[in-house]
Parts: C-alpha cells; structure tokens; sequence
DNA sequence: AATGCCTTCAACCGCGGGTGT
DNA sequence: CACACCCGCGGTTGAAGGCAT
C-alpha cells in the first residue's frame, strides 16, 4: 500500500535528516550542510531538508494549541528552525489530520482527468474537489502517472489528442472501474464535482460551459459495441443526468468549448450530434449504429481509428496501473 | 549479492498577488 | 504611493525504495 510505503519514507527520511540536517540562511537563501554547529550567534540558521519527528511533533502540538497560520510568526513562536513555508507545507501535505494518504482510487482519478481537462494545471482548484487531498499530491500524480502515459502513448499530456483519449477511453474506463466498485459512491463524486465547479461559476465561463450541453458517450469502456450521445438542457448538470444507469463518459460540450477551437469547430460542424445551442427543453438521442459507428462518419471514424491505434497499449497501461 | 537505472514523492524554489504600514 | 512582508501556487529537485540486469 502507497501508504505503508509513504510512512517508510517518510520515517526513514527523518531518521536521516535527524542524522545530517542541512541549513539555509534564509534570508540569501545559502544552503550548509552539517548545520547546527555552523549557526552565527546572531542568525539563527535554518534547517531544510527532512522533517524529524520530533519536528512534526513541536509543529503539531503548537497549531493544535494556537491555531494555523501566520506560518513566520508560527515557526518562531514553535521554537522550529524552519522557514514559515516549510512549516507551512509540512502542515498542509502532511501533519494535517484530513489528509488522505494512499493510491487514488478511480473516482478520484476520474475527477482528477476531468478537472485537469477542464482547468489545466490548476492544482490547488482541483484539489479543492477532491477532499483530503492536497495539490501536491495532485500534482505529482498527475506528472508521475498521467504524463507517462502520455509519453508511452507519444504524446503530450497537453495536447489535443491525449485529452481527447482521456475523454473518450481512460474516463469511460474509470467510469468503469468505479462503477464496479462503489456505483453511487463516484455518482456522488461526479454530481460533488459539478455541483461544486457550478458553484464556483460566479465568474461566468464555468457557469457558459455548464450551460452547454451535456454528452454522454455509453458503453466506449466496453469497446465501443455501442454509444449514445445525449445532449440535455442547461438545468442538466444536476445528478439526474447521471441516473440512466448505464456507464458512461460523461463529456460536456461547454468543456470542449472552452478547451480548445478544435473542438468548437467540431461541434459547430456537428450540429446535429451536439446541439449545444439548444439551451431549452428535451434531450437529443444520437444513437450509434451497434458496430460502434457514430452517425457522423467524421467523427465516428477520428474516435474509432484513434482508438484502435491506442487501445492495446492503453488497456495494458491501466492494468499495470490496477497492479499497483 | 552488487550495481545502476527508474519511479515516486516530500520538500524546496521562485514568483506573483494580497495586505499592512 | 512605495515598500516590506506574508501567503499560496506551480515548477523543479533530490533522496529513497523498487526493479532489472
């Protein structure tokens, strides 16, 4: 388990640290090693590297007494020779008691490649929606997993084509996985996820993209033996859409708007299979046909050549990824 | 068993924005 | 208004463990 691992290190880490400390003077940010005996008697030299427990501990007591924050006044009053950002970030990724530790589970990776999608390199926004988790955590998942599939699959993680594989079979897939494990556990992640970034669409863009039309593409994790695309009205984005029990990518056409041109292009040549326009009232059922074909052969034939020129590489990659 | 490469993740750095004086 | 300080964010680094040879 990720988290046995994380607290080896970590403890290993610390008994080093303990061992051989390295000290910064912070203010011209010069790094010493062998620390302690090297302090000025007027400076009081920083330690970096490795927090000890005992660190942890003086840093945990002192916020559980007096409360976070004021991280330069904090280190001091605390008695720790760290800067204010070290203890900062020791606190937030680490000591604090809601983090979470441990794999992402396929939820959490779900909302992770929608909210990368959609914000990019945002990382403190999206750990906003994933509770427990910290942007840093995010981060280094998103480079150590999500970007070597990326570059397995030759490709940047930034690019057109990787998100669009993350869309229409990493998702579908995860969707899959989470469906298997917990049904109404990442349904209710999903509706948290949309509730919370309509909730924060005050600015408006988020709020333009919610407005757009919702797609759903069925059963792409299973092959593409079928798909059906359903694009609903503006008051969709509540958890209903999600209720049709079927699994699915769950795909907004405001999300593509906002992405990229491409996709704006797209849909505006492909008014028939995204309306996005149609902002009122029922649903559009786009079927395709049972080989997988999506009415629009433009399309269809994008998804299915992409696809197959993918796929095995790509279901090997996400079951080494179950293994770990 | 020894060695070297790879992966992961805690921690650091630089920067920009916000706030107080 | 200018300056200093603080905070938070995103990018990067380096050490430890895992794995292959």
């Amino acid at each position: 388990m990720a988290s046995t691992q994380s607290r080896s290190r970590s403890s290993a880490a610390a008994a080093k640290a303990a061992a051989c400390s390295e000290v910064v003077d912070e203010e011209h940010g010069r790094r010493r090693q062998g620390g302690a005996q090297e302090e000025t008697e007027n400076k009081p030299e920083l330690r970096r590297g490795p927090w000890t427990v005992d660190e942890d501990f003086t840093l945990v007591n002192y916020i559980a007494d007096n409360g976070e924050g004021r991280w330069n006044n904090l280190a001091r009053a605390a008695g720790l020779k760290r800067t204010g950002k070290s203890c900062r970030l020791r606190w937030l990724n680490y000591l604090r008691p809601d983090v979470k530790r441990g794999n992402f589970s396929a939820d959490e990776q779900l909302l992770i490649l929608d909210l990368h999608t959609r914000w990019g390199n945002r990382w403190s926004k999206i750990a906003q929606h994933l509770p427990g988790r910290t942007d840093n955590e995010i981060k280094n998942y998103w480079r150590t997993r999500v970007q070597k599939h990326a570059k397995q699959l030759n490709c940047d993680a930034n690019s057109k084509r990787f998100k669009d594989a993350m869309r229409y079979l990493w998702m579908p897939h995860l969707v899959d996985i989470a469906s298997a494990d917990d049904d109404h556990h990442h349904l209710s992640l999903l509706h948290h996820q949309q509730q919370a970034a309509a909730a924060g669409a005050g600015n408006g863009d988020l709020a333009a993209s919610y407005a757009a039309a919702d797609v759903h593409l069925h059963a792409l994790s299973s092959g593409m033996a079928a798909a059906t695309t359903t694009s609903s009205s503006s008051d969709s984005l509540a958890s209903e859409s999600y209720e049709d029990g079927g699994l699915f990518a769950n795909v907004r056409a405001g999300e593509m708007l906002m992405n990229g041109g491409d996709w704006a292009a797209k849909e505006a040549n492909h008014q028939g299979l995204w309306p996005s326009s149609d902002h009122d009232q029922s649903a559009v059922q786009v079927q395709a046909t049972p080989g997988g074909q999506f009415q629009d052969p433009e399309l269809s034939g994008w998804v299915q050549g992409f696809s197959e020129s993918i796929t095995d590489n790509f279901w090997a990659l996400e079951e080494i990824w179950k293994m770990q």
